[in-house]
DNA sequence: TTAACCAATACTTTGAAGGTATCAGATGGA
DNA sequence: TCCATCTGATACCTTCAAAGTATTGGTTAA
């Protein structure tokens, strides 16, 4: 059994008559009459009763016919959705982000994507610049925002935005009512940044601040979240430099202030250059749309 | 297209090795190649990228195996299902039934055959034994539950039950306390029954009983539901005869009484004898094992 | 009774799909 | 660097399933 033969079969269940349906499947009346008896004999159920002047279904046959409609319009629908997947108009697009990303690019850039290919689902991954930077490698992301990492050979990247870092203290701290921050300001802070194995990108920019100013940075606790870094600096066991695009969001006893000489990072959107998902390219457009 | 083409790609989706795939499918690497090309082709879809060395799955490729899969594993259930309800595991019955055999033998017959045939969708329909005779001639009903009919050739019919009528009037008729009713009592009773055009076989047994006993009948009001006839000798109407499995379900402000000689009508199950839906055999047998 | 219609049968033809042999690119060990 | 090996692609041949043509046989309506 095949789908022709499903075909030959609806052929003369919705006509009930053999020449006319061999008409509509473009072929003469004998090889038809010899197809439905195959087909017949191969799922060895009579499906029409018929004499040499009427054709008429068998119950088995109606329901079969039901059957039928369904297997071939699925059957249709799978032949024509593999050509939207390739096309990118329809699949999936596994995206990871950077928390540091979540309140500023992220949000308008997957809100015009679904926009324009609403039939791609986006499979939305929130994690560390080292985790985004190992799964784009391993295949298990098909785009990501994240800081521009060392450049790396594989990846196609789009610029999105650029952050200066800005200081948050306690409201009660000693520099709060300064109005910018310089090297010499931090050289007896006590410092709270992500580890190099969390974020290099943000550990280096804050590292090579100090030393332009030859200062050597302080840094007393490591952990993985800016979440957990805003809290800790609320707590009063430090200072911490963070990307500007995270200050709106701080309690009211935190102050976040400028430095001179912000360092900057850019955050990008990157993807792998042979990348097999056709879904990618339409986000790289909005991305280069946008940046420029 | 073909579900043929489907297995292959599933093959080869599967295995990822063209060799092996083609070996599943019985058949030798060269001439699978081809149709592993030929469906790509057709699709205008890469699904596979491959090397002399690798073969992987595009993300389209991916897509298409898992549409492929339920569409084949559909295609299967409709051969498979089909088989079934030509052996009549499977499908719909038209039942009808006369609304004066729904509280004794129609609810045992079904119950018994929705357990051995659960998978027979019953589509019930009460009717008035006339309707349920045009209906088994218009094969609009596979199988009926009614009063014996005027032998018809096209039916097979099973006996199931025999039922004495029985006498019923308000509690304050002048009969409500004798033992038992004869002709006599009747003579001048104003009598309701349903019209020939609704149960002939019911009405003509009321008139022979009465010719039986040398009496012309007084027929007053004509109601086609047994549920009017009930209300009406209720409301002082008149009495009525009707079967004995009706009497249990009367108000208490009506009785009834057996009569002598009581006629009896045969309650059967029957089917067109050339009835083409498979289901209705062992509905055929239920009856016929019951009735022995 | 005949003409018309329609599905089935007999026989021929064709082409899609399978088989065999071989090539060509890639990989890994000597 | 070279060779053995693995693997998919190509070229060519073969076969059989399915389409075409001609005809039969049974049914219906004039």
């Amino acid at each position: 059994m095949d789908t022709r033969h499903m075909h030959y079969f609806m052929a003369l269940a919705e006509t009930l008559h053999f020449g006319r349906a061999a008409k509509l499947l473009h072929m003469t009346q004998p090889p038809f009459s010899r197809q439905i008896a195959l087909i017949e004999q191969k799922l060895g159920v009579k499906l029409f009763e018929r004499n040499s002047r009427h054709v008429t279904l068998t119950p088995a046959g109606k329901y079969f016919l039901d059957d039928c409609r369904t297997v071939i319009s699925q059957f249709d629908a799978a032949c024509r959705d593999v050509r939207l997947v390739a096309s990118g108009m329809k699949g999936e697009l596994r995206f990871g982000f950077m928390m540091h990303a979540a309140h500023s690019v992220v949000p308008r850039l997957v809100q015009r994507y679904s926009e324009i290919r609403p039939d791609v689902r986006l499979v939305l991954e929130e994690r560390t610049p080292t985790e985004i930077d190992d799964m784009l490698v391993a295949g298990k992301l098909d785009a990501a925002v994240t800081f521009a990492p060392g450049y790396s050979p594989h990846l196609r990247t789009i610029h999105l935005a650029r952050e200066k870092l800005r200081m948050i203290m306690r409201a009660d701290h000693a520099c709060a009512n300064k109005r910018m921050i310089g090297p010499d300001d931090l050289c007896h802070e006590r410092l709270i940044a992500t580890p190099t194995s969390v974020a290099p990108t943000l550990r280096s920019a804050i590292a090579s601040y100090f030393a332009a100013g030859g200062i050597s940075p302080n840094f007393v606790l490591d952990p993985r979240l800016q979440h957990t870094i805003i809290k800790l600096v609320a707590e009063g066991l430090g200072v911490a430099l963070i990307p500007e695009s995270l200050c709106s969001m701080l309690d009211e006893n935190l102050v976040s202030k400028p430095l001179r000489t912000a360092p900057t990072l850019d955050v990008v959107l990157c993807a792998p250059i042979a990348s097999a998902n056709p879904a990618v390219s339409a986000l790289m457009d909005i991305a280069a749309q946008s940046s420029c």
